[in-house]
DNA sequence: CGCAACATTGATTTCACTCAAAACAGGTGG
DNA sequence: CCACCTGTTTTGAGTGAAATCAATGTTGCG
């Protein structure tokens, strides 16, 4: 919860009440086990969930079954604020490893945002950041091919766990087994292998297990294409 | 300016007094031709910018120049609302056609914010439902093929222009080439004009010029696997 | 009329998918 | 403590959808 409250922070002036109003939410919490679609499409909704441990994923469909990964969350992320203007979820919410879940109900975020009109702009302004990572991810997976699509994304996740872990960034947990990196990229598990592979022998970065290192962080951005422009962070 | 409001009007409550608000916004007209980049990357905003006549897109870009547009916006949409929650812009805006924008400044925009609560919180909305969309174009990208994510963006452009034209749907003006098309799906011209052919020849949709007319909704709708929830309105 | 976009066609190549099987954890219960 | 199961990663061989390269039509406009 602290953790909301300081990626808010990070864009978005609060004042000490602010902050401190945000942390007083009542939350319920729920422990989730790996890949349970804990939102389920259509449903609709009440409660926003923040993910406190544990990583999740949107999840878009198509009638045969694939899925596609919109976006991914990792603690301290509100994970769909924006149900709190679209109810009804058009797309839903699946642990990726297992997880832990604070919901917090509308009408409480609702309450806030009427009473501090500079919390209802940050959860604006985040609901539009979350937007362009989204929107960079159609740039990825439209425009690159496997290997850059990889390297965009260790990129990417290398700067948003850094405000997480306070680490260098060249080191994180990013709980994915390699099929579900494959739905967040448009391409297959296999292919997601091989391409890794081909990623480690260059020695831009290894991928075991969960664990992240990044071997060459020059190389993956120019490999990625990344630039931190969409995240309004700064680089590592 | 009036399809702006009622286009608000149709997700989100709003009284006369409040829509009058927005009528009276003070705008600054702005013609551009046909492919001008009139927000260009990185650049600081201070001001939104509302498709009165053309069509909008929003570009990201890779490095050797290849484009992918992450979304158009028809008239009546503001296509970039999300610039007052993040000045520097991510994407760029081209005209894909001749356009005419109004340009309304963004100290206008948070003035009226901060004077009906119940604005903002349709321009929030907004944000949302924009972002929405861009999630769909992922997923339609991501794992659909050719002719599934042509079916799937003809689908949502005749919803889309519905509330503009108040036509049946099954007729509207698109005016997008074959490149742009391209850019929006992911990709090449020559690819798109084939799968265009196949289209018109499986009887589902015709495409001349910038005239689409739609002769099978129903099997158009099962080839692009396109379903209205994440638009938040009525099938055609 | 002639230029500049745009659309169309053909031939070839390539990146990523499919199918299939084997190796490799990690966790469970006997 | 090992045998087993399940989920994940790895490898191989063959296929396919879309890209690339390169011309050639078409259309509309100044």
């Amino acid at each position: 919860m602290e953790l909301f409250v300081r990626r808010l922070a990070a864009h978005s002036d609060l004042d000490a009440e602010e902050r401190d109003a945000v942390l007083q939410l009542p939350v319920q919490l729920l422990e989730v086990r790996s890949n349970v679609d804990f939102v389920r499409l259509g449903e609709q909704i009440d409660h926003a969930c923040l993910v406190a441990e544990g990583l999740v994923g949107k999840f878009g469909q198509t009638e045969d079954g694939r899925r596609q990964i919109v976006s991914v969350h990792i603690p301290g992320e509100m994970a769909d604020l924006s149900s709190l203007m679209m109810p009804q979820a058009a797309t839903a919410l699946n642990s990726l490893s297992s997880t832990t879940i604070l919901r917090v109900a509308h009408k409480d975020l609702r309450a806030l945002g009427l009473r501090y009109p500079s919390i209802a702009t940050a959860f604006w302004r985040s609901s539009v950041l979350d937007g362009a990572i989204v929107a960079q991810w159609l740039v990825n997976v439209g425009r690159r091919d496997a290997r850059a699509r990889l390297a965009h994304l260790f990129c990417e996740m290398a700067v948003r766990y850094r405000l997480l872990d306070q680490s260098d960034g060249r080191r994180y947990t990013l709980p994915m087994t390699q099929e579900q990196l494959g739905d967040a990229l448009g391409l297959t598990s296999v292919h997601v292998n091989r391409t890794l592979q081909h990623l480690r022998e260059e020695k831009l970065l290894r991928v075991e297990r969960s664990a992240v290192t990044i071997m060459d962080w020059k190389a993956l951005v120019r490999a990625g294409e990344f630039d931190t422009l969409y995240l309004q962070r700064p680089d590592l």
